[in-house]
DNA sequence: ACCTGAACACCGTTCAAGT
DNA sequence: ACCTGAACACCGTTCAAGT
């Protein structure tokens, strides 16, 4: 959660006229705009109190001006999603012919898709259970997919490679911010330390056994430890082996 | 989603006064009987319309009234869950002494956490970014724990196997769920399909060149794949090997 | 083409009051 | 102890009207 608080209300913009098309004012808003102050309110405010009317108040706005420029809050939400897997940094393919690291690169991917995700924590309830297909979305489902397949996977098996890392890294940040937004992952998971160590004595054994392991060790490591399982997993499906 | 629409809405409970006891009447209200109510609600209605006065109604009392009974949506939202979780069957533990099939036990939970997510699609969208606290996650987050432990994986890897199940299921299921309720998963699967047929012609070559292979098999064919995976990936960290 | 005023049909939640 | 009436402070969205 990075703290732009300081930050205030967006400046008006001036509508600009030229001269030479006199009648056609600037729009006010635009739909980049519209995604650049949504994901501010967000990480400003939370999830929670996001609502529609308060981000027409951030852009100095009447509310009904948003739907003109999208459908509804679901469609924004399209978008914001879009904007957050947009800021997942891709490497570049292989040149043709060279060997392609492909469990480095695609680990790669989703520490990048991690830090993205964590960029825009307040942002996270709105990703589950939203296909990702927006430019950025399908960009990097290409990428992944390509990289897999570049890599001697079948198609299915590439196609499935691409869903299991984003369950995976998605499952893992909502995870990381599953106790309610001021909590950074590491305060969270020493709340969930807590709630185990209270659990009734004798009725879960396993779990008040394991409530020490939870903390031992941070997050970073527990997200590199799936990911080698994602991928010793997906390297099991690998024809030629 | 099961079809329950016919069944109108519950019958009046008569308050009951024993003589025995008379100033005390049966409360009209428990919140087992809330949370069996919006379960059904859920399934007939979805969960885009449900409102706390939507359930009120149902119930035939006035919303106020619910808030005897839960402190609030999110409360009401975690029992949801817990009562979801609730339906996946654990199977027996071993006898002691007994050498234990952690894995199969493992897909056999994987598969029936999978089967009762289904079972109330419609309650998919409150699973995502709420930790499992309740007896039944509890209890299944135990049962899987000591899975592990008793396969002989460290405490850390153990509680990081239950989280990998959690991701991977709920993950999975909500793809199967996310294109709008009124779709079965194999009718969302043809409209992904679908979508990815038209895009632009090179945008996405992988993509496209997916398209067909997406579709050619079940989603309990891909279910089973990434169980796999997991299974696999998982094995790679186990101690002796 | 883009924005606003006014309104519709809702929400979740609180709280004093009833029984 | 449990439920209700009435109210507060909001929502998302539509649509005729303005410029």
């Amino acid at each position: 959660m990075t703290d732009r608080s300081a930050q205030g209300p967006l400046p008006p913009r001036p509508r600009r006229r030229t001269p030479a098309d006199p009648g056609r004012a600037e729009p006010r808003l635009t739909r980049a705009e519209i995604v650049r102050a949504a994901l501010r309110l967000l990480a400003e405010q939370g999830y929670e109190t996001f609502s529609m009317r308060r981000l027409a108040t951030v852009l100095e706005v009447k509310n009904p001006s948003l739907y003109w420029h999208v459908q509804h809050k679901e469609e924004l939400f399209d978008l914001i999603a879009d904007a957050v897997l947009g800021e997942c940094p891709l490497p570049e393919p292989a040149e043709a012919g060279q060997a392609e690291d492909w469990a480095g690169k695609f680990a790669e991917i989703a520490r990048g898709l991690r830090r993205a995700i964590l960029d825009h924590a307040a942002a996270v309830p709105l990703l589950s259970g939203r296909p990702f297909l927006g430019p950025n979305g399908l960009r990097l489902a290409d990428r992944v997919v390509g990289l897999l397949r570049g890599a001697g996977f079948d198609d299915r098996t590439a196609g499935y490679g691409y869903l299991l890392l984003l369950y995976y890294v998605i499952g893992f940040a909502g995870q990381e911010t599953a106790f309610g937004p001021g909590e950074t992952g590491e305060a969270r998971l020493r709340s969930l330390h807590q709630a185990l160590a209270e659990l009734p004595a004798g009725a879960y054994p396993h779990l008040t056994a394991l409530s020490t392991a939870l903390t031992e060790r941070g997050l970073d490591d527990r997200f590199e430890l799936g990911l080698r399982g994602l991928l010793s997993g997906l390297a099991a499906e690998l024809p030629g082996r």
